[in-house]
This record gives structure tokens, sequence and C-alpha cells, in this order.
DNA sequence: AACTCTGTTGTAAACGTTTACAGTCGATTC
DNA sequence: GAATCGACTGTAAACGTTTACAACAGAGTT
């Protein structure tokens, strides 16, 4: 029943090699016989299977993205970006959800090596030696995680960090809680060290708790803890988290940031309508996504091109949430 | 470089055809030598190859997904639910955003079409004989819109509908303002002739306006409008909309809900937190993505299986965007 | 006139699986 | 003791492409 180069052959009176040339190398067939061939096809809507053809070529036309959250929009919001940019250059997106659990994210590039020409890691929380592992086996590309010998699009964690902090040094905050997210996964970790930095530099004093999930349950729990030592500030790992914090904070009638400041980080949309907007660190989600995919591709036309480190800044957005502390 | 089937056969010393009953028809090769094939399969890391195997079965294991606007979490949520009772049977997921474009929707579906075993078309955009067309070539199943033919998960929009107005009604307002989302899209008819019985039927006036793009943008574009209709509520075509009208009224200065009411569509994560938290119609997201695969894999398990449209229920979540009318 | 070159086409071998079919072998049945 | 059976295995043909190689014609070169 479906339509094959066979088929097209047989109707232009060619054979299937110039079916094949007429449709992936077009200066090689006679400029009539392309026509004829190209019209055949269109008038049968022939085309071609990727199976048969990537069985051949060893080329699939797809990239992955691995991702840890579906359910946060920081990270569809580089799943827009990646499917656009992929789009563009003729390349079809297989998307896993490891659900924050390494092991499903190995098992995820695993499946996916033999579908895709190359995996998009983003924040993956496995080790930089199964990273490496991976990356000799399939062209990999991580997004928000700094593994040397492995291109990445990495967004400025520390930067935003150190503008968080001093932004709340300057409002004269003393003391003040980190709820940091997933424990060993490198934007954690760089925003961590950042925090010590700039700490330092202004004197804060820093309560790192968790690590929390990073989602709003987390926020949630995570509230009642910073509570309880007494910080007149709480700096959480995203804006999901914070949204849960928030809602926590105002169930237990805590004024932000009347009686308490809230930053966070990634600026997704909601971030402005909350109540009270957020203040939180923008995340450049749109240029990573597309970079990353760039950055790939890349890769992929030369393998022996050179491995970058490719940093997008980032930047504090002050709204509602932060104020000087109470007495 | 990449180990085939022939590798494993030479070192287990049998068939490559035993190799691939030891794998895919266990039942169909001695216990000792299915544990010999296994064992050597295990310690070469072999992976059979996904196209080699779909050319001959005709079958990818993999299923795609089509919805109009990956930045909406809307559709994410759908896309999570989607991908991960997916992977639970096996299946990788293709993700296509066809950014609200019908032709784009209909070249996405063509070029998946091949890839995968089927697809699930999220509110498409395309008219119902299109539909049907490409149903007839690939397994389809539709999310949120009703055709005959074809199975699909639906959410009760239009009970939605019913139980807003009914709410603003009771809470005293005669004339309000509905900002409709896509024109042809199913979602939008069921829900503005839901709109219309119910507004016949509680004396309820309504100026419809649109429609407008159901994003952020659309919603603060539409907030000036409704505005100038002298409306007491607003009944926006989902949460996102919501947003952009809400951000847009404060900066108008407009108390809601003293001044003006409004509900929405959605219930994502963010409704329960914005300024002021939205009163807004949940819809079963999560389940609606989980029935949706399930359909499509009992279509492809049995070709003849009955056409089913699964109707989920959706309700009303008050909270506090709603109010009596002003005066 | 023989050769080489270029442009166009066809033939056939791959790619890595699955599976119909045929075969082997030991056990069971008559 | 032959026939039948069942469990297991192997051989080889498919699946739909791409592409190396060969073939051929006509044009240009010597």
């Amino acid at each position: 029943m479906p339509v094959t180069i066979r088929d097209v052959a047989r109707e232009a009176k060619v054979s299937v090699a110039t079916v094949s040339r007429a449709l992936s190398a077009p200066h090689q067939v006679n400029e009539a016989t392309r026509r004829r061939v190209l019209a055949v096809a269109a008038e049968f809507g022939y085309r071609p299977s990727p199976a048969a053809r990537s069985l051949i070529t060893g080329k699939t036309g797809n990239i992955g993205l691995i991702v840890p959250d579906l359910g946060n929009p920081f990270f569809t919001g580089v799943l827009k970006n990646v499917q656009s940019r992929a789009r563009q250059s003729g390349y079809g997106v297989f998307v896993g959800d490891s659900d924050e659990d390494p092991a499903v994210e190995e098992e995820l590039v695993a499946s996916m090596a033999k579908q895709v020409d190359g995996v998009l890691l983003c924040s993956p929380g496995i080790k930089d030696g199964q990273i490496t592992a991976l990356a000799a086996k399939t062209p990999l590309v991580l997004l928000n995680r700094k593994v040397r010998g492995i291109s990445a699009a990495l967004m400025d964690s520390a930067g935003g960090m150190r503008q968080s902090i001093e932004h709340l040094a300057a409002l004269g905050h003393r003391r003040c809680a980190f709820l940091s997210g997933p424990r060993n996964s490198w934007s954690n970790r760089s925003r961590t060290t950042a925090l010590r930095g700039a700490a330092a530099r202004t004197g804060m004093e820093i309560v790192t708790l968790g690590p929390f999930p990073p989602r709003y349950s987390g926020g949630t729990q995570a509230a009642d803890l910073a509570l309880a030592e007494q910080v007149t500030a709480i700096i959480a790992y995203n804006d999901i988290m914070a949204l849960g914090a928030l809602a926590r904070l105002r169930e237990r009638d805590i004024d932000v940031p009347g009686e308490l400041s809230l930053t966070s980080f990634d600026d997704l949309v909601f971030a402005a309508v909350s109540a009270p907007p957020l203040t939180t660190v923008a995340m450049p989600v749109d240029a990573a996504g597309r970079i990353a995919v760039e950055l790939l591709l890349a890769r992929l036309a030369d393998p022996s091109a050179p491995v970058v480190h490719q940093e997008l800044p980032t930047q504090l957005i002050v709204r509602q949430t932060t104020a000087p502390p109470a007495r």
C-alpha cells in the first residue's frame, strides 16, 4: 500500500537509482528526467522511508532532547526553542523526561542513541564520567552543565547568584537561606559556589537547606524550614520552588517582602504575575535552546569541530518580593 | 564500530536468527542458548538497530505528538503525561510544535508519519476533512477535538463554560465578555456554543471578543477591548491569556475582582499563585494525555478496535478573581 | 582513428534486522 | 522398527533505500 521508490521509478520509466538521485543529489541527473521524476513523486505522494534511508546512510535526521522534568516551564522553554531550531534545519525532535532520575537519564540516551544523530542533555544528573562515556558513543551537547571535552550551552547561574546576593546585601540583609535544588546538578553546584564567594565578599551569612525536589512541593516543604532558621531572605533554586514557598508563606501569614524577602532563578512567564511578582534571575532559555542545537549540528557536520562552552549571560530582575529586612 | 546481530551470533556460536529470537521471541529458543546469547549481547552492549527492525516489521516503536504551542504549560502538561505513559509501554515520543499554523501541522504529521506508529494530534487547527484524510494514512488519535470516526480524548470544555457562567450569574453579573481563542479550534467552538446556551438560560448578556492569540500577549491586548465594553466580568480562553489580561488591568489600575471579575480555563500550576489567584476551570490534562496514548496503543494493537470519544470532566475552581459586580 | 573526458543512466551490493521454510535430532507412538 | 512429533536451529529472502561501479554516448583532443 505505501508507495516505494520502485513505484516511482516504474512510472517515470527510470531506474530506482535515478529516482534516488533526483531526490537527494539533483545535480547528478538530467534536468528533464529530474522534473519527470519529481512530478511522479509528487503525484504519488512519495516519501522516502526514513528507516531504509537511515539503515544505509547511518543518519536519521533526528535529534534527541532529554530533560529532568517536562512539567517545568524552564525545560519546556528550552524544548520549544530546540524543536523550532531543529525543524528549521529539517531535523525532528525526540523528547525524553528523566524525572530527575540519573538511571532513567542514561537509559533514555541509550535507547535514543540509535534513532537520532545526536543528543541534547539538559541539566543532566549523571556523573561526569558517565557523560564522557555516553559522548564517546553518541554526539552529545550539554545544556547547563560543563564537562571538559563536550560542547555545551551554559547559562551563567553563578553570575545570577552573585547579582542576587549583592542585591540582598545592598538592601541590608545579613542572613539568608538558600533552598538548594538537586544536590549533584551542575547548576546547583555552580550556584552554591558562587553563593559562598559572594557571601564571603559581602559578609552575608548563609544557611543552605535541602536539597529539595525542584518543584512546587519542594518549595512548600522548604518554606517552613527556612522560616525556622530565622533568616530575613530566601533564595530559591528556581521560580517553581519560589512559588511553592510563596504559597506556604501566605498560608502562614508571613508577609513577603515585609517580613521575608524572596528571590529565585528562571524568570518564567508567571514570575511577573505572581503575588507579589517575583524578584528573580532571568535565564536565557531561548538562546540556550537554539545554541545547543547549533552546537550539535556543527558537530554533526564536522565531528572534528572544536569543543565550545558557550556561556550566556543572566540578569537579576528586581520585582516585588525583595525589600529591606524587617527591623 | 557499532555492534550488530552478527557479532553477537558469532561470539555466541549461533545463527543470527537465533539471536533475533532470543531477544524478541524468547520462548522459541532453548533456555541455555538463550542465556548464552543474552550474556553475549549484554557484554557487547548490543542494541538492535531500530531502522533495520522497523524496515522489516513496519513498526517503529515511536509515537508522535503535535501541539500548537510548546510554550503553553497546558500542552506541555499533556506532553509530560503522553511521554510518561508512552515510555511505560516502551514507546518513544516525537514532538512537533505547529505554532498554531494548520499548514505546519499537516506537514508535521506527514513528516512524522513514516517514523512513528501513530500520531496524537492535540487541539488541531486543521479542518475535519483533512484530519480524516490524514487518519486514513496514519493511525491518529485526537486530543481536544471531536471528529467522527476518530478516537479522541476530550476535556469537557462545554461543561466548564456552563459552570463559569452559572458562577458569574449567581454572583450577580449580567454582562460579560468572552475573550475567544483560535477561531476554528474545537475547544473554542465548543466553549462558544456552551456559552450561548448557558447565557440564554441565565439571562446573561455576552460580548464575544477576538479571536486573540491564546498567549500572554493575546490577554494584554484583549483586556483593553473588554474594558471598553463596559462588562463586569471577563471569561478568558485560557489561563495564560487571563494572566496577560490581569497584568494589563493592574497597569490600568483596575481592581480585580472589585471592579471586574475574571475567569478562565486550564488551572495551570501558577493559577493558584497569581495576584490574585485565578478562578478557573481545571482541565484534566494529565488524564487526557495518558488516555490519548492508551487509545492509540489500543488501535495499534487492534486496528479494528472501536472508535471511542472519551470525555473527561472539568471543574470550576473558585479562587479570588471573581466577586459580585461593583454596584 | 584512437583516446579521454563528461554527463547521464543502470545494475547490484550493501545496510541490520525478522521470519518463512526447511532441516536435524531425540523422544514418543503405533 | 518405522513413522510421527516437538523442540530447536539454521539458511536465505525479504524490507526500501543509497551508492560504488560499470556502461554508454557524445564531444573534444591528439
